[in-house]
RNA sequence: CGGGGCGUAGCGCAGCUUGGCUAGCGCGCACGGUUCGGGUCCGUGAGGUCCGCGGUUCAAAUCCGCGCGCCCCGACCA
């Protein structure tokens, strides 16, 4: 157990203040509820970026940029978005030292200014589907905020799509939300479950909301990333129309959708252990640390080449990282390395020299467990290998996290006994009102109704009534 | 905004109850040596608006008042 750490058992919430600071991740900022996110961090945000942004790009969506200032009159265009948004805006009164003639709003999310433009481009069908995203930094004033959990200013993407159809608009909203699923799945090695959100839980302006809902290792729940299906809301409320095929004019039907710096969290939350990160090797920002060790100053240079060479002939398919310091001992290196959950750590020292091989860390096994020696003869093949068993070894991991902590409840009384822990999938008659009873005595709320539905007929775990749709009840962050 | 905790060196803390000498300890940092296959050891040294303002007092980190900030738990949220 380490010293260094607060066990996550002890605290949980003390273990990922800490780690974030000790990992580098990120630091308190002299604003309130602003967080600085330091090189390691960012770094981490730009393997996500990257991934998102690929992934966008293949489904034949494209960048833009929108501005930061919003007029304050936009916002109040659509009764429920500003409604929902009020409570957290930051609204800029003066500019240029003269008081503004109308507020401008720092975005919250950008659908009006958005919509606003989307009206003045769209004109005919042959305009749709428009398929823009941005990266961008959005601004909530939240109540209590948390290190890129809930942060006053975040960075984020948001998609905006425009299509003729109604059932086009929803199909990208399902095309994105499967997009997220398989990013969580295949970088991110985190167990997500697709759903659709509540009425009472949806996006402000939307007809409906899904969301990719993950597990922390304390059991609550984590909206990573969600896609909202907008009907004709906001087209209606910027009047974007267009001319079909008939030359009749038809409001077009929009999404948004969106993945934050919250996912950072989702990653430390999901796989991090009492030694500190566990990153999954394929956002890590560093995925392979050479870790060279000698004993006396004649040795020094023979591990120090030999490290050297093997980092050249990792590198140019790996990030790859060697620590040369001197000043530090080996078994300091070993264990801030492990702090900043880099997945793979390769110790060199004379006798491996000798012996024509290298040993290989896991950092999803502890200690010799983890271990195992590589022969310099397949260095390039077995390395890469030990990588993919990480991203196997903690997605896994995660996934047997999240089943053991999963319960189907018969019983209000199970209920009760499964959601401080855990999930609790349970029948829901649809009615708002069990749903926010259940959140007043027992704080969990329905994180999703999942997209794999068993089908059939039960009684609402609350009222008894017969309910068609299984519902995922948790704590949520 | 309600409840709780905290604010003293870069970080973590002690000292405060019962006011008093030069404000201390651990880690880190700098330098020298020693060590290096799981957080080496020793020595030397630098580093302080004791959160701020006001009050009580011969004397305040310590007592009193007001304010500010941070963290945790709740009500709202990507």
């Amino acid at each position: 157990m380490s010293d260094f750490l607060t066990a996550q058992k002890k605290d949980f919430s003390k273990w990922y203040n800490e780690i974030v600071l000790k990992a580098d991740l990120a630091d308190y900022s002299p604003v309130r509820g602003c967080m600085i996110i330091k090189p390691y961090g960012y770094t981490l945000w730009e393997r996500i970026r990257d991934e998102l942004d690929r992934r966008f790009k293949e489904t034949g969506h494209v960048n833009a940029y929108f501005p930061l200032f919003i007029p304050m009159s936009f916002l109040e265009k659509e009764k429920e978005h500003v409604e929902g948004f009020a409570p957290e805006l930051a609204i800029v009164t003066h500019g240029g030292g003269k008081k503004l003639e109308e507020p401008l709003v720092v975005r919250p999310t950008s659908e009006t200014i958005i919509g606003h433009m989307y009206a003045k481009w769209i004109q005919s069908y042959r305009d749709l589907p428009l398929l823009i995203n941005q990266w961008a930094n959005v601004v909530r004033w939240e109540m209590r905020t948390k290190l890129f959990l809930r942060t006053t200013e975040f960075l984020w993407q948001e998609g905006h799509t425009a299509h003729a159809t109604p059932a086009e608009a929803e199909e990208d909203t399902r095309l994105i939300l499967d997009l997220y699923t398989d990013f969580a799945f295949n970088e991110a090695a985190i167990p997500v479950i697709p759903g659709l959100k509540s009425e009472s839980e949806k996006f402000a302006g939307a007809v409906n909301s899904y969301t990719i809902e993950a597990m922390m290792k304390d059991g609550k729940a984590l909206q990573s990333g969600t896609t909202h299906f907008l009907g004709q809301n906001f087209a209606k409320a910027f009047d974007i129309q267009y001319l079909d095929e008939h030359n009749e004019l038809q409001y077009v039907w929009t999404t948004s959708w969106g993945v934050s710096t919250r996912m950072v969290g989702a990653v430390v939350m999901s796989h991090g252990d009492d030694q500190g990160l566990v990153l999954p090797p394929r956002l890590a920002p560093i995925q392979v640390v050479i870790v060279p060790i000698w004993r006396k100053d004649e040795e020094r240079e023979l591990v120090l080449q030999a490290a050297r060479a093997v980092k050249e002939r990792l590198q140019g398919q790996l990030r790859v990282h060697l620590d040369a310091r001197e000043e530090l001992t080996a078994g300091w290196k070993f264990n801030d390395w492990e702090m900043r959950g880099v997945p793979l750590r390769i110790d060199i020292g004379p006798r491996d020299i000798a012996k024509h091989q290298v040993m290989a860390a896991r950092r999803d096994m502890p200690g010799r467990q983890g271990k195992s020696f590589v022969s310099l003869d397949n260095l390039e093949i077995a390395i890469p290998e030990l990588l993919e068993k990480v991203h196997q070894g903690i997605y896994e991991k995660a996934i047997a996290y999240r089943d053991s902590h999963t319960w189907e409840v018969e019983s209000y009384n199970e209920f009760r006994g499964a959601v401080p822990r855990g999930f609790a999938r349970a029948w829901w008659c649809d009615d708002a009102k069990c749903e926010a009873a259940i959140k007043e005595e027992t704080k969990a709320t329905i994180r999703c109704l999942p997209l794999d539905q068993p089908g059939g007929e039960g009684r609402c775990i609350y009222c008894g009534e017969p309910a068609h749709k299984i519902a995922i009840f948790g704590r949520a962050y």
